[in-house]
This record gives C-alpha cells, sequence and structure tokens, in this order.
DNA sequence: AGCATATGCCAACGCCTGTTGACTTTCGCA
DNA sequence: TGCGAAAGTCAACAGGCGTTGGCATATGCT
C-alpha cells in the first residue's frame, strides 16, 4: 500500500499540467486539456487538486538548488553559478513553467522572485559579498533574460549557443555582476 | 475635415488596448474591458479594427529607432546604446506591451524577434561589427531581462536602480557583447 | 430643410471556461 | 462473498469571451 493507485493519477495529472503551463501559459492552459493529456475526466483535477490555481501552484515548486559558493575561488564564481544555473533550467522545466507563467499570473511572480530574490540573495550573503540583494537582482536580469531568449523567444542566435559558449558569453557577466565595486565602469 | 470625429475614437480604441495589453497580457486584456476604457460600446472596436488579433497588430506596432552606431567611439558604444534602449523604453510603452505578450502570443513573439534581431543586426553590420547575429542576440538577453525583471516582475533591487546606475552596471556587459572576441574569458 | 452617410448603441449568438453534484464502477478488507 | 470506501464518469451549471447584425442617432453636404 505504498503506492496508492490515485498517487499515480496525482502524479500524471501534475506532469501534463506542467507540461501544459510551461507550453502554454497559465490562461491558455485549460483543466480540461491538462486531464485529457493525462487521459482522466475534468473532475478528477478538482478532486485531486481542489482548483486551478491550486493545481498550478503544485506544478510551480521550485528551487534553484544552489551549491555552497563560499569555498568557490572567486575568480571562478561567474563561471560555476552560470553553468549551474543553466543546467538546472534544462534538467528541470518548472523555471520554463514559471517564466511562461509569471508575466500574466500574481503567484508565479511572486514564486520567481522568490527565487532569485529570496534563495539568491542569502547564498550570496553567506559567501561574503556585499551588496548581496542588488548584485542578485542583476544576475537575476542576465540569467532569465537568457532564458527568455533561448526558451521562450527562442531567438535563432541565442539557441544555437551550446551550454560552453552560453557560459563563456555569460560567465564574465555573472562574474562582474557578482564581485565588481559598486557603479563601476569597465 | 483633416482630423475626422472616427480619428478620436480609433486612437482612444487604441490607446486603451497598448495600456490593457500592456498591463494584463494578450488573453486577460479582454475587448469588452478595452472598449470600457476608451468609453464606447465593444462593437466599435470590432468595427474599426476588425478583430482582437487585428487590434493588437495595431497596438503592437514598434520601432527601436536606433542611432547610427558607426560614428560611436567604440569603447563609448555600451554606454550608448544602453542608455538608448532604457530611455526607448521608458518613453514608450509598445515595448511593455510586447513583452507581456510575447510569452502567449506567437504574433507578438515574431514582432520581438524582428526587433531585436531583424533591427540591431543590420545595425551592427553597419557599423562593421563581426558575428553581428549573436551580439545583437546576447545583448537581446540582458536588455530584455532587465526589462522584465524592472517593469514585469518587478525586482525591487532593479526597480529602485535610477538609470544613470542601470547604465553604469548594463553598459560594460552590452559593451564586451558587441566588441569582444567570440567566446571569451574575463 | 432633407437626405445620405458616418458613427454609435444594444441585444444576442455560439463557444469555451472552471467548477459542481449525482451516479457508476472498481478495489481492499472482513 | 459481501460491504464500504475509493476512484472514475457524466452531464450540466453559470459566467465570460469574441463577434455579429439590426437599429438609433448624429453629422455634413446640397
Amino acid at each position: 500500500m505504498a503506492e496508492k493507485k490515485s498517487d499515480r493519477t496525482r502524479a500524471a495529472i501534475l506532469a501534463a499540467a506542467r507540461e501544459r503551463f510551461g507550453a502554454d501559459g497559465y490562461e491558455r492552459a485549460t483543466i480540461r486539456a491538462i486531464a485529457a493529456d493525462a487521459a482522466i475526466d475534468p473532475a478528477m483535477v478538482m478532486r485531486y487538486y481542489g482548483s486551478k490555481e491550486k493545481l498550478f501552484a503544485a506544478a510551480a515548486e521550485f528551487d534553484v538548488r544552489l551549491p555552497d559558493l563560499s569555498d568557490v575561488p572567486r575568480d571562478q564564481l561567474g563561471q560555476v553559478l552560470v553553468r549551474h544555473l543553466i543546467e538546472r533550467w534544462e534538467e528541470d522545466d518548472t523555471l520554463q513553467v514559471l517564466l511562461r507563467t509569471a508575466v500574466t499570473n500574481e503567484a508565479a511572480a511572486e514564486r520567481m522572485r522568490q527565487v532569485f530574490i529570496g534563495q539568491l540573495t542569502p547564498a550570496f550573503e553567506r559567501a561574503a559579498v556585499d551588496q548581496p540583494a542588488v548584485r542578485a537582482g542583476l544576475i537575476a536580469t542576465q540569467a532569465l533574460g537568457f532564458a527568455f531568449c533561448r526558451y521562450i523567444l527562442e531567438l535563432e542566435p541565442i539557441v544555437a549557443l551550446s551550454t560552453d559558449e552560453a557560459v563563456a558569453w555569460l560567465g564574465p557577466t555573472i562574474a562582474r555582476y557578482l564581485t565588481a565595486p559598486s557603479p563601476s565602469q569597465a
């Protein structure tokens, strides 16, 4: 009885929900379509998750899983961080869900803020970085912009980049946002 | 008869449409709400613009209006470009409309691609920049990411930046994307 | 003034949405 | 084998949507 019958249905619903929310955004992803993908009745979605909003909340759970940065050499911080973010991005489509929905859904926006400010800032504090909030914000602009162009807009030159090329291009940017003295020039 | 009565209604509809599309995104911005904002009947919107899609197409017209970059000193390119983009952003909310809608609306996404690849790339070509497409794409990631965090997500540390501070932070990034040799470090 | 045309309003349509409640089937345990 | 609960099905609801066509009003020209 460790695995009940209903658990698999719940999981199927959640997987379908993530796919639809990620592909269509919050409003265009309908309960009916999600249910059809999971091959069950729309009413089951309501029984298991209560409402579309609660289903979304469950589908948008995310942890950026930052590694410990305090023992990384200062001059490799950018590369390490960028590589982690990009790889985290591609192994888990939840961030694509958030990106696609945060634009019109306040709950998604709040969760995104929580990830990028609430999780990045304290990690930077622990790594003894000054002005951790501003730096977290700046890094968010580059990381989210990259994801937006690569996965949502699908700009050809950005889609074409390999992970290594992307790391090589973005690494120095992230590094500078992380370590450069306040408003600086080049 | 240079200015007919209907022209003002058309303009009122377009202004209301821009506001709603920019605030709510494509699907949540309803014809009825736009018409209410413009203080006219929903049927008028159809009469003047034919359909919601065509209204959107009219509301999302945008030109990035890049200045001529060929006579700007190489070491000021980043600052100049960033300042232009940010100021262009804030004087015209059409880009916010695009940003809010490109996520779920293919027409908006296509227009955004046209702006950032179709307008940036040839300008870089004229300024004798090598690999203009990749560089345009990279600059798009940083510019759009900044706008996304500042105007859509409203991340506090990014919202709090003044224009000058933003230029100081992003300028070197854009400059590097514009001039650094291919995949580089530092 | 009188008429044609431009402008605007109203009511309704067909469709799709999230959500609900009642009903049927399946399963696990005594 | 029975019985109760869990799991799944079905049809319908109320409301919002884009869109349409018919009708009233205002406008401008002769």
